[in-house]
DNA sequence: AATGAATGAGAATTCATTCAT
DNA sequence: CATGAATGAATTCTCATTCAT
């Protein structure tokens, strides 16, 4: 009960500051403010995390993972490469919520905290790879390397815009069209 | 002589403060660091922007401007999509430096400031049009509105990713790739 | 007046900051209570000294010069070092009250800060210097350099005692008598 | 076992508080720092030493004693006063690294706090004691109570003095030059 | 007896903003 | 118009001390 109390009280502490980031910005987020929403003593946010940056530094280790987002089996159906995309897009979620918040966040800070700057060029470098994999399984012949990294590059750049877009207005892309019309440019490789 | 003098006060606060707001961050910018920097009084600062915000306000409204940023006629090549979307975006140059520090700013602020974030959403509605504007003319058939507002989403998400790509890592999107893919899906609109 | 208040409230809070310095220690005084104490707003502390270090600083430059303490004539009776000796050391009033409490800051703080360091032995070096300078003109014959520097560093160090002893008890060595003690000693120079 | 075990690590922490204490100062020490370095539980600090300021009495009433610091015999050669004042110096070690270590405490924290203040009138007593005893018993005469005492002061600023000295720079007193002045003022009591 | 998680009362410092001149 | 001295609320961070186990 103590150690679900005590994981409950870190872990009050990084929910609050993901969502306190999330919404005013990480300078702009005071240590008093997320121990007050967290319902915390002040002290202990220094407690668990010594400096404040190390607030940032632990949402980014323990909830953004670069490790494998998801496996192509999961999204891939042979044959159907713009319905794979489709999917897989749906499975990143990366316009969800929890996404969204994190996105954001790193999106902000990347420019200011250079681990920050490192952890999404990892993140990027995921998606690529993965998207490259799923466009691999999907078609059923073989792709010309350029043409598919050219591919997922485009794929990558609206499901990142998406999740943008949703930070701002609500004028998101048709991911599904997307999908088309990055799927319809893939021919089979002719060297 | 006074004016030229002023204006040159002025502007050389607006520089400096687009510069460290761009690798600082707004709320990390102390408005007496852009005075010292700009060499001018600290007391001039707040006398030409009341507020700090009013200078980020400024910068947004006299350095990024959300009226026609080119004219389609600028870069269209009739017949040649794919390379009137390259001419597009070698045009707009969001990957500039100049840009680059502008959208860093916006990018980061939005969260915070609604006022950013209006003006992001606005420029993002600009390049949407802009792109339509350009494929509709470069085409040679009358396109689908779905489909084209497709293509413009997917080739404005490489556009922007492209320039966030650059402020992260150097792994920046193939924009002649992305501008293939995009025109080869251009179909007439069979309605 | 208003120069004469600005001066005022600069040295309002070097006043209670080398008070309140010499009673309880540099790291034990708060900045609020130096402020609270000079009756000056905490921002105007930090205005006119921007680390608290600088308080200190500010002290031992302004307040604890090395350049000459006093000039030998003022002192020196040609024939009656003793008399030398005992009028050296009323005027140099290492134990009045000012002296005591920036003796006390500074011996203090000489572990901790070098500069503080630095500052004491320079001091400590004056003190030397102008001992030797006093002996020489106040004997009518020339002396031994090694015998006059021992002299010298004998009752440098009767002199720093005493200022140390009032800081700890009443037990004050008795100047006069250490001042014949080393005048005893001096001898003409064989060489 | 236990009680060494514990012996052992209480005098760890006393160890650790020395030399922590000495380096940066009875304030500028934390308590977690000492637990840290004497590698023992945090809470082990505060289950020996109630409060901070515990450890700095312990250390003195346990490492500094005011009780004799050696016997006259040890270093007196009768009819040698000069020679026996350096003996005194060398048997004292004032200047010693122990003894510097916990000179540099009970200087720095005597303006502080009260029974250190007490415990260093008390040391320097003793000293005055023990280097009365050490001219009475190394010359050959009856020595003039008033002389004998001022020579004493005089020896002991001279050896005090060497000990800071020693803190601030290297230009030490010259220990032998100071015992033979003091011996060169000592006459009989003509009383 | 021993421990280390927890706490909260300050500490230094920052900085947007004001305003008298 | 221009300025820079002045201000105080807010912020991050420290740390002696407590206490449940």
């Amino acid at each position: 009960m103590d150690e679900i109390a005590d994981e409950g009280r870190r872990g009050r502490i990084l929910d609050t500051a993901e969502r306190l980031f999330a919404h005013g910005g990480f300078d702009a987020t005071p240590t008093a403010r997320i121990a007050a929403e967290a319902d915390v003593p002040k002290g202990l946010v220094f407690y668990y995390f010594p400096r404040k940056i190390d607030i940032l530094r632990t949402l980014l280790a323990e909830r953004l993972p670069t490790t494998p987002l998801c496996r192509p089996e999961q999204v891939v159906r042979r044959g159907d490469p713009a319905g794979s995309l489709q999917r897989l897009a749906r499975t990143l979620r990366l316009g969800d919520h929890e996404s969204v918040v994190l996105r954001t966040i790193i999106f902000r800070e990347a420019g200011t905290h250079p681990e920050v700057r490192h952890h999404i060029a990892a993140l990027r470098e995921q998606l690529l790879s993965l998207t490259e994999a799923v466009l691999d399984a999907a078609v059923e012949h073989v792709l010309d390397p350029v043409r598919r990294r050219q591919a997922a590059h485009t794929f990558v750049a609206v499901m990142l815009d998406e999740a943008n877009a949703r930070r701002f207005d609500g004028a998101v892309p048709d991911l599904a069209g997307a999908a088309e019309i990055v799927s319809g440019a893939l021919t089979p490789d002719r060297a």
